[in-house]
DNA sequence: GTGCCTCGAGTTCA
DNA sequence: CTCGAGGCAC
């Protein structure tokens, strides 16, 4: 067996270091041992082995409780991870990127980072520019020179560990000579077009589903549990960026890149370095050219600032770094016939009209349905009342262009006038609700027409139910949308109350919802297990369940974090009302306004919103936030600059403080703890004084915050 | 008042 | 993923 088996080391003696590394490869020993055993039905190590690896895993993890992976074996059962794959966390977090589909963002994107960067116009800048491929991220993380595990981007923060099939792909080193001691290779899956169709037809061959892309093909492959499958299927990978290290690779993004391949990695030879915005359009439309002959699918060019210090000083905003930039081929589009136009009614009571198509494919998928957004959408107008589609409106039975925005959500491009059959009328949008009968309302200044059923309208009340149980609010394993929608048809469940009352009044032996189509003893009693188990909830999922407009993930987060227990959000939200000190304190949270505010206002002033508010708490436990305990010195507080910065531009400190935690407000007030003072700072250096605000310099700035 | 930037709410298909 | 709008800095 490998090093850091059971007969390593004694536990006791471990320190940190160590433990963490041995448990990193206990991980990966236990899993191999699980996929072997599991998937290819040949176990390579003996039951008694197998048995000491597990319980040299568990003794180290009892001593270090805090170094417990996110994949540990502890949490497997028999080696299959319950619900699929374990998620695993990453060390630094997968990002996505900003989009360009015209010459003009591009010229912008460069134009904005000299601006952040206090840069003069002329100032050279070096780009890379690499093609864009269409296939699924994944980060690789080797300690010591070896794999030890492989996981797909998730949401970014989370994401699933695909260690063993990871390494059924030829093209992912198992070891790296000469390596850091950590590194994290972050690149794409993808599979290429001749060994896609040789995949299809043998999957065709034998009877099995066929795929309906290479991404899809990929993806597919990756993602199964069996890695023996996986280890089938033809998959490929580029190395393209890094995640977690252990020290830097190098200064520029190019030089990193190429220290990637001398590590053994696949990078795309298409990459190149360019010096300047034409040198980056040229580059776009030589890729373009060649896309056809590649012999794989790419939908860009994504460009990197070639800097790495100028990408640190850049940073983030909330999901995208601000130094790179994906610049999109123009999409695949299709025609087809428009068969008719529905409306849908959502959790807030908007109307959305949907396109009903002949089923049409566009970009290897199938298309049979397609969002109209609104009103003005379908009349050929945006927002402004400009023309779109060249003020061509929408009508059943138009023939229609159809692409994927993003190569995702189906939209209408164009209407081929010629093609209108005689007698189509323009769309009369509906002004009262489809379903409640209601009328539907647009004020003024506003885009959507809504429904004014508010509680009576059954659509809202089984859209405003599905949020409730949305992932990033109660989350009840086994009570989807689909659940949620029969349960309320049959009338189990009309508002997220009945959800904890549910087992009192249906679950008694378990019979009647054993009788429920679908519904066993086991996943019935699995139901009421996991709703008993979000009775007690974070404060911040409860107020974002409520699904009160405005108030989303970012805000219900915010007031939690303000308020930080129920009772005391509770009765600021029924006290606040304009000019009382509530409503003062709720518009002092930075990211709250008024509309906001009046919107959790109104709610909890409505008494038959409130409750249903009353009846849900009093089956709840609720969870207090606790105020972030960032690590910063500055985390939590509010900060001010004045006077000129010399090291760094406005935006940048702005962006760095807040990275740390902080506030930066614009003006001293007696809320603000701290003063960053340049030369020529005036009335705020003075205001700060007479309040005895601490007022710092530049330097003393960088020192607190660590560097520049 | 204008111009970012971020968030909320809507959307499709496998 | 995208659009529109809310919030805030300038």
């Amino acid at each position: 067996m490998k090093a850091g088996g059971p007969d390593g080391i004694p536990v006791e003696e471990l320190d940190e270091a160590q433990a963490r590394d041995e448990l990193a490869r206990l991980a990966s020993a236990i899993d191999e041992a699980d996929r072997a055993y599991h998937t290819e039905d040949a176990p390579r190590i003996s039951d008694a082995a197998y048995d000491a690896l597990k319980a040299r895993n568990a003794a180290i993890e009892a001593r270090f409780p805090d170094l417990k992976r996110p994949d540990s074996p502890s949490k497997r059962i028999g080696g299959v991870v319950a619900e699929g794959f374990a998620k695993v966390a990453h060390a630094r977090r997968m990002l996505s990127l900003a989009n360009a589909f015209e010459a003009g963002e591009v010229a912008e994107f460069v134009a904005g980072i000299r601006r952040f960067l206090g840069l003069p116009a002329e100032a050279a800048l070096a780009f890379t520019a690499e093609p864009k491929i269409d296939g699924l991220s994944l980060s690789l993380r080797y300690e010591a020179g070896r794999l030890v595990q492989a996981a797909t981007r998730g949401d970014g923060a989370v994401g699933e560990n695909v260690t063993a099939n990871a390494r059924t792909i030829s093209d992912i080193p198992d070891r790296i000579e000469n390596a850091p001691t950590l590194l994290e290779v972050r690149g794409e899956v993808y599979m290429h077009h001749d060994d896609f169709a040789a995949l299809n037809a043998r999957q065709a061959e034998r009877g099995g589903r066929t795929f309906a892309n290479p991404r899809n093909a990929a993806a597919g492959s990756l993602r199964q549990l069996d890695s023996a499958i996986t280890r089938s299927r033809p998959l490929r990978f580029f190395a393209y960026g890094w995640g977690a290290l252990s020290e830097p690779l190098a200064a520029t993004q190019m030089v990193a890149v190429e220290r990637l391949a001398g590590f053994g990695f696949p990078t795309n030879p298409l990459m190149q370095r360019c010096e300047s915005l034409e040198a980056m359009l040229a580059c776009w439309a030589a890729i373009e050219q060649r896309r056809a002959t590649l012999g794989y699918d790419i939908d860009g060019v994504v460009y990197k600032l070639d800097d790495l210090a100028l990408q640190e000083r850049l940073g983030m905003r909330s999901t995208t770094p601000r130094w790179a930039l994906a610049h999109k081929f123009p999409a695949e589009t299709a025609w087809t016939r428009l068969e008719a136009i529905d409306i849908q009614v959502g959790r807030t009571g908007a109307l959305s009209p949907v396109a009903r198509l002949g089923p049409v494919t566009v970009g290897g998928v199938v298309v049979a349905n397609a969002t109209l957004h609104n009103e003005d959408y379908i009349a050929g107008r945006d927002s402004r009342g400009a023309p779109i589609r060249d003020g061509k409106d929408i009508r059943a039975g138009d023939w229609v262009k159809i692409y994927r925005a993003g190569d995702v959500i189906p939209k209408v491009a164009d209407v081929d006038l010629g093609r209108r059959p005689s007698g189509a009328e323009p769309y009369a949008f509906p002004e009262a609700c489809p379903e409640c009968g209601s009328p539907a309302i647009r004020e003024p200044g506003d885009s959507v027409r809504r429904c004014t059923g508010g509680l009576i309208c059954p659509a809202q009340a089984v859209e405003r139910l599905k949020h409730f149980v949305s992932r990033a609010a109660f989350d009840i394993e086994g009570l989807g949308a689909k659940q949620v929608e029969a349960f309320w048809h049959d009338g189990w469940i009309t508002e997220p109350a009945d959800i904890f009352t549910l087992q009192s009044r249906y679950g008694s032996g378990l019979q009647q919802l054993k009788n429920r189509e679908g519904w066993g003893e086991k996943s019935a009693a699995n139901l009421f297990a996991a709703i008993e188990e979000r009775r007690r909830i974070p404060l911040q999922r409860l107020i974002f369940a409520l699904g009160i407009r405005h108030v989303g993930e970012a805000a219900a987060g915010l007031l939690a974090r303000q308020y930080g227990t129920w009772d005391a959000f509770e009765a600021a939200m029924t006290r606040a009302e304009p000019g009382s000190a509530e409503w003062e304190e709720l518009l002092g949270i930075n990211g709250v306004g008024e509309v906001m505010a009046t919107s959790l206002t109104a709610a909890f002033a409505n008494d038959a919103e409130r409750a249903l508010i009353d009846r849900l708490i009093a089956q709840l436990d609720v969870e207090p936030a606790v105020q972030a305990a960032g690590d910063s010195p500055v985390a939590g507080k509010t900060v001010v600059f004045t006077g000129t910065l010399e090291k760094m531009t406005r935006a940048e400190a702005k962006a760095r403080a807040e990275a740390l935690g902080a506030r930066v407000a614009g003006s001293v007030s007696a809320k603000t703890d701290l003063l960053v003072a340049g030369p020529g700072a005036g009335s705020k250096a003075k205001k700060a004084a007479e309040l005895g605000i601490e007022t710092i310099d530049e330097d003393g700035w960088l020192e607190l915050v660590g560097g520049g």
